[in-house]
RNA sequence: UCCUGACUAGCUCAAUCGGCAGAGCGAGCGGCUGUUAACCGCUAGGUUCUAGGUUCAAGUCCUAGGUCAGGAGCCA
């Protein structure tokens, strides 16, 4: 089952447009020439151009509004504009007494979309809706920029998948839509945020490499002049690596690709990834990291996001409540945890699901039923070996066993970060390289970084649209970037 | 790549055993001073994904193909 996108959209009607010359309006093909027709001229007399997220400090005085009509309900001697701006969605109320009748006229036909300049009085009122609701602005004039057409595909009520994002330039358009993409930005920021205020400095590393960094994953080929091939980049993290014998503590925050034909809501072929980097960092080091950036992006979303959080109807005790420290648990006991969750389970498709065995690497049912277990975003550290990459560190007496962390989110939103403590010793590194049947030369660079003052240092990786998606606590990652790429989908 | 499912009006969906193609929303026109996806009346709107087949008769059954979705695997 999928749930339904809800999009409002208000009825539409235009018989006349008064800023159009009738002449224009009396030839047979002059209506898309009319539709089409931009007015930007009457710009005068205008009130302070306000935003709709600063409108409660303008409540008694009058002020001008910029934007889109959202949605338009008539009622008689009454119009009712919902009036986007980019910033928040506000309720604007034309009443026919107030205007001349050529402009209510015209307001009360305007379609869906029509961009317009507004001046008007704002007042509080507990009626109005809007994002963040609560204010409305009683219309004393209105200047259509563009009538828009008639046909915006974007209507109200449910959408399929299919559809929504074919029409996904419009879509983010829509309350929803725009509520979780202000979130990703949020959230975006205060990694951004906690990262320069805590001695990070920002590198980006390239986005199309030589080769496949994990040598596992399926990459995206291009042709690169006379070299040959090149791919787009996987991960930042050698890179990295590299970058913190320089800086010391360092991050990229860039486009991520990844060619596998994964299919499932978690999942995106072009994605955001922020990956630090820190020298002089083991494995307990980067947890502690990992939660304390983790608890600044939480904080912050709910500091500055909260109307549209209500908005998308998130339950904001689950996020108040995410603060360091987080739960830690290593994989043997998130695997006995399993197997005690298997033996209790009843529903033979669910234990199914649950059945485990040490060694392989946690499915999303896995993940669910260890987060379930707890209220907080939980690390499962200490993962085998075999299951991760060639490039972690062995944890001491257990060669079997990586100095690797997973930080997965609750309510069944899975991993979120992926990181580890690097492999510092050249020998051991090379032996590996060796054994995954990596080519040396590639990585010749990088075994360097093992030869010039190497130190313990560990990184991780975070991807936004999971983080987001959590925030939001919305269903598919795809929602939470403008404009997804999925193994079906290069389009818009 | 594998498994499962869907495809009918601009959108979301109905259509009983194989028997006249339907509704809501959206669009157009009209009504209403507090609407929140308003409400009320009227109007327009269809190559039922494609190609074959079975049948007196196919949206419905059969075959092949297409597109999309959910899940698995892989990963952040």
């Amino acid at each position: 089952m999928y749930q339904k996108y809800t999009l409002a959209s208000p009825p539409s009607r235009r018989r006349f447009h008064p800023q159009i010359p009738m002449r224009q309006m009396e030839t047979g093909r002059g209506v898309s020439a009319i539709i089409g027709a931009i007015n930007f001229q009457r710009i005068s007399s205008m009130a302070e151009h306000v935003s709709v997220t600063q409108i409660s400090k303008y409540v008694g005085q009058e002020v001008t509004l910029k934007g889109w009509v959202y949605n338009r309900t008539d009622k008689g001697k009454l119009s009712f504009l919902l009036v986007r701006d980019g910033t928040g969605f506000i309720q604007c109320v034309a009443f026919k007494g107030d205007l001349s009748p050529e402009l209510f006229e015209q307001i009360s036909h305007l379609p869906q979309e029509s961009s317009v300049i507004i001046t008007g009085s704002v007042r509080e009122d507990k009626r109005a809706p809007g994002i963040p609701g609560g204010y409305e602005v009683g219309i004393k004039d209105l200047q259509v920029v563009q009538t828009a057409e008639l046909d915006y595909p974007m209507s109200l009520k449910d959408h399929g998948v299919d559809f929504a994002l074919d029409n996904r330039h419009l879509w983010i358009r829509m309350q929803s839509q725009w509520a979780i993409l202000r979130v990703r930005a949020t959230v975006m920021a205060a990694t951004r945020e906690w990262l320069d205020t805590n001695g990070f400095t920002a590198m980006d590393t390239p986005i199309l490499t030589p080769a496949a960094a994990e040598g596992t994953t399926t990459l995206f080929e291009t042709e690169y002049f006379d070299e040959g091939k090149a791919y787009l980049a996987q991960t930042g993290q050698l890179y990295n690596e590299a970058n913190i014998f320089a800086f010391g503590k360092v991050y990229c925050f860039g486009p991520t690709f990844r060619a596998e034909k994964s299919k499932t809501r978690r999942h995106l072929t072009e994605f955001w990834m922020l990956e630090p980097e820190i020298a002089f960092c083991d494995l307990d080091g980067l947890m502690e990291v990992e939660e304390q950036m983790i608890t600044h992006i939480v904080q912050r979303v709910l500091r500055d996001r909260e109307p549209e959080l209500k908005f998308l109807g998130r339950d904001l005790s689950k996020l108040e409540n995410i603060k360091a420290p987080f739960p830690r648990i290593s994989y043997d006991d998130a695997a006995k945890m399993l197997q005690d969750l298997y033996e209790k389970e009843t529903d033979p498709e669910k234990k199914e699901l649950l059945k485990f065995d040490w060694g392989i690497d946690f499915g999303a049912p896995h993940e669910t039923a260890i987060t379930q277990q707890f209220d907080k975003p939980v690390f499962v550290y200490g993962y085998p070996s075999a299951v991760k990459a060639f490039y972690m560190e062995p944890w001491p007496g257990r060669p079997e066993v990586c100095k690797s962390v997973d930080l997965l989110a609750p309510e069944g939103y899975g991993e979120i970060c992926g990181g580890s403590e690097r492999m510092s010793s050249h020998e051991n590194l090379l032996a590996r390289i060796h054994k995954e049947g990596l080519p040396e030369d590639a990585f010749k660079w990088y075994l360097d970084l093992r030869k010039y003052g190497s130190v313990p240092h560990s990184g991780f990786g975070m991807g936004t649209e999971r983080v987001t998606a959590w925030m939001c606590g919305i269903e598919h990652v795809r929602e939470a970037i403008a404009f997804p790429r999925t193994i079906k989908r290069v389009y818009p």
